[in-house]
DNA sequence: ATAGCCGGGTGGTGA
DNA sequence: TCACCACCCGGCTAT
């Protein structure tokens, strides 16, 4: 018995199937039996798991349950997955409209960002339950760090983005402005002709800056 | 011919299989093929796939080429996905060590985020990678055009937003300097001195924005 | 020095 | 997941 090795607690809706949770438990996390909603599992804070086998996956699409569960699961949890399980030729192959088939996983994955993970078996789920589980916990710590970047801007990069904020600019004019002008308030300072002579800039959004620039404030906007 | 079905557009790599160009062709999508890294299927500009066979994703996984991927992959977009095709019971049977595919799986998706969906063939990866490509890019139509709908600004709101631009100032410093100096163009000539004497404005803000008008471009990036 | 206010970041919620 | 809003904290201004 391993003192160092880490067990990673696994909480398991009670209706689930015992096999599971047996082969969980050999694999050495522990289990917690609850009833929870709307997931199957719970491996940590922010991510929970759904099950479902293949044979009820197809239901599901059609009767709608699935995209109502999905829903609810991807609410309740920042990383939401979806396991669906019996995943075989054979299971496929008796799949009468591929096209739905696939159409339902695009769905899932690009309405809701829930992750797709197929297993052969309640084995497989297991493993890699408790593969997750363990991946999930061991680097909670480590993830402190991991989070969130406030996202500091460089000076440069507001100056970008101010120029951003004209109309018609972009990344690219507002980098070609700041290239030929040197400052933000050289580009401020610019005259029509001036701005007309950098590439990417004509007579129409020329207009539009010098109108914008110009224009005093407030502006006569009535209506 | 229908009008009105939606075309997606999927960006291939050249070095992709001919059969799966083909099939998603003929689903009804505009295929372009270019070399591209490090995804062998961009669907979106933040969505990009990954296709693997299973027999490659088992072998990458020992010589450490799947986490490089993956990586460089979820670094460069948003949603990544991977596709493990050739996904049967044989198959899976010949894995020798479950645990460490499973593992990998877990690792997959934990440390980096990116879905991982199986299919059992070129034509059920195409279908998929059609069905995902017809959501997202439907979906990213409709954004941009809810972008565009509630938010038409008017001149004053644009000038504002400007202003707003730079650091500390919010909506009620924009305003003071829009009614104290009449034009955004004299706000940008404004001395130091001006800035300081306007209500709101103190030694601290005057000094990043003079920082952020006069600093030359490129700005020497700090480290 | 300190009180009050502004801006912007965060967390929760709904779609 | 993403977008939006409401609230809160830290820091700057102004007295």
């Amino acid at each position: 018995m391993e003192e160092s090795e880490f067990k990673p607690e696994i909480i398991v809706d009670f209706r689930e199937a015992f096999s599971i949770k047996l082969k969980l438990s050999e694999l050495g996390s522990r289990v917690v039996e609850k009833s929870i909603t709307p997931a199957d599992y719970v491996l940590s804070e922010n991510c929970a798991v759904e099950r479902k086998t293949l044979k009820d996956f197809l239901r599901s699409i059609y009767d709608g349950r699935l995209f109502e569960q999905v829903e609810r699961l991807a609410k309740a949890y920042e990383k939401p997955i979806l396991i669906v399980e019996g995943y075989t030729l054979q299971g496929l192959e008796n799949v009468e409209n591929p096209k739905i088939f696939w159409g339902a996983l695009a769905r899932v994955l690009a309405e809701w960002g829930v992750s797709v993970i197929f297993t052969p078996d309640e084995r497989g789920t297991a493993l890699f339950l408790y593969s997750l589980a363990e991946k999930l916990q061991k680097e909670s710590e480590r993830r402190v760090l991991a989070k969130r970047k406030p996202r500091v801007y460089t000076l440069r990069e507001k100056q970008l983005l101010i120029l951003q904020g004209l109309p018609n600019i972009g990344p690219e004019r507002a980098a070609k402005l700041l290239e030929r002008f040197g400052t933000l308030r050289r580009v401020f300072q610019a005259s029509e002709r001036e701005l007309l002579s950098v590439e990417g800039f004509g007579k129409k959004i020329v207009r539009q800056i010098r109108e914008i620039l110009d224009t005093k404030y407030p502006g006569l906007e009535e209506i």
